[in-house]
DNA sequence: CAGAATCCCCTCAGATACTG
DNA sequence: CAGTATCTGAGGGGATTCTG
């Protein structure tokens, strides 16, 4: 049916790896902007080519505008959430929410410094 | 590690193709229940090694339970959302409306991104 | 700084066949 | 009925190197 498919087409790109912290991080960013290498240094693990691309879909998918500084050298580009990504965060928090209610062995965050805890 | 690995963790499997669309499948039954060949025939073109993997996935991870009903010929399996699995519903019915809101081609409007035709 | 280009491994998921 | 077993192709994502 329609819906169905709805739902299998938005998780095809969101479901992948890094999409949902990239949003989550640009949300955090003044403005709900960050640039390329904020976001980078902010997610420990991810590489540029991967985080390049997840922009690059994000983008063609309506959540992030992608502004290029004209004539800086270095180049300097900032991304934005949308309306549409803005409103994705809430959904995003509806998933932490339930994380965090029924995955309890995320006991390791109280450790640490953790951001869905202010979220 | 924090929070992120939170909604990696959890998006690593939910994000996986037909495990959404099977919770609803479990949610439309009669007390959330339906068995094996019932989910199978309503999710055209899912095989059974998918919808066997992900039921398993879905078990493990608590959001379904799984009931063999004792002495039956041919075997009767049903598979019934848990708590956790029934408020991942509306996390997917979240999903779905920022989906019908966002990406769904409106008729009416004839615009795609059209905030004010809400299903 | 913000990527693009390669290489490569690994997993996912479809197709098909088989079974208690 | 409710799965399992096996093979296969496609593509996701990590590591590394290069560049305007």
């Amino acid at each position: 049916m329609q819906d169905e498919c709805t739902v299998n087409q938005t998780v095809k790109y969101l479901g992948r790896k890094w999409t949902l912290l990239i949003i989550l991080e640009l949300y955090k960013g003044d403005g709900y902007t960050r640039r390329f290498t904020e976001v980078k240094e902010r997610l420990p693990g991810i590489t540029a080519k991967v985080l390049s691309a997840r922009l690059k879909e994000l983008e063609e998918e309506g959540l992030v505008e992608k502004k290029i500084e004209a004539g800086s050298v270095p180049i300097r580009s900032e991304y934005t959430l949308t309306g549409s990504g803005l409103e994705m965060v809430e959904v995003i928090k509806g998933i932490k929410q339930w994380a965090l209610r029924w995955k309890v062995e995320n006991i390791a965050c109280g450790a640490q410094d953790c951001r869905s805890c202010v979220l």
